[in-house]
DNA sequence: ACGAAAGTTGAGCGTACACTCAACTTCGGG
DNA sequence: CCCGAAGTTGAGTGTACGCTCAACTTTCGT
């Protein structure tokens, strides 16, 4: 399914009204109704494209969990400050995907389902961000790396909720006092 | 109304059963048959001790937010190092509420009802973490401690989130780098 | 320009939800 | 022990949801 032009167009029309509500309301305003009204979609029309309401979703989910690793096909040699940047400019350059990005985490600690896809992507990203530091210090040994790597991505992930949150949280700046405190040796 | 003796334990069971669903399966799980079929009691009941079902969920939300902070009546002269305790033993000691917790901070991202307690609640446990600062390091200025303050913070609620999703997150070791790290000047 | 595959449509289905209500039982002060 | 207030009950109401389907139109290789 799916082959001819017209079809893919309204595939990607689904999906960005997905996307849109999901970052305005959550998942709690993504109802079929809505999504097909603001894709301008008849409700059939969905069901030839996607397999359940959900598939949609996961598949906005999907997109907004790899959106935070830029480059994720590139070889893995970013810098520590690089990869600190990219999330920092995650967050506060695309608010929107962001949220369903947090709320998801959120979502992950009662939904088993949810969970899973989360945490597979925090492992990755934690695994990059470990790398990172070993190139950084090439004296740490790898459990040493990671645990550093796990300070810096749990501490930024709480920097990302707490910006989203308070408006006066400055998130660039706090990211680079954590890049500072992870330069000095311990 | 629930004057009577029973009225006030049926409430209570409610409340009870509220805060279960909510801890298990999140806001979704909580649908009025089940509180309902949870605490023993008639629908009808229900709505005689409570608006609705959001009233009874505010109320469970309200002591999770609430839980957060150890003697919130007593005066405020806790060190830093007990009231990072403090959290963390929120966060390890009751995943359950803290579940509900770190839940509503995300659902707070698109709902904006859920989103100012939330924030209120936040600023209240930032005020008391800067002073905490300023009675750690006195030749800190208001503005500096507040910084250092949130850093702290939005820090330890990502670690809780990480804990929360990732088991293999050692959050009390985190918690006590970040202390370190806060004692060590700038 | 034909026709089969692809795409579109919305009325309608079953279900689950939050909530109401009128009849009923229990409580406890006087 | 009486009686009004407090508490209990669950069948029933309206609504919104996800999803189906049969009739229809568009696309595009041949």
């Amino acid at each position: 399914m799916a082959r001819y032009r017209v079809g893919l167009e309204t595939r990607a029309r689904i999906l960005a009204a997905t996307r849109d509500l999901l970052a305005e309301g959550g998942l709690e305003a993504v109802t079929l109704k809505r999504v097909t009204a603001a894709a301008g979609v008849g409700v059939g029309s969905f069901y030839n494209l996607f397999e359940s309401k959900e598939a949609a979703v996961f598949e906005v989910v999907r997109g907004a969990l790899d959106a935070v690793d830029p480059h994720p096909d590139a070889a893995h040699d970013d810098r520590l400050a690089d990869l600190v940047e990219a999330f920092v400019a995650f967050i506060t350059g695309s608010p929107t995907v962001a949220r369903i990005y947090l709320q998801l985490a959120g979502l992950g600690l009662t939904d088993p389902a949810i969970a899973s896809r989360v945490l597979r992507s925090h492992r990755r990203r934690l695994e990059r961000f470990a790398e990172a530091c070993r190139r950084e210090d090439p004296t740490l040994g790898p459990d040493a790396a990671r645990e550093r790597a796990q300070t810096i991505l749990a501490s930024l992930t709480g920097f990302g909720l707490t910006s989203l949150i308070d408006p006066t949280f400055d998130m660039a700046a706090h990211a680079r006092g954590l890049l500072d405190s992870a330069a000095r040796p311990v």
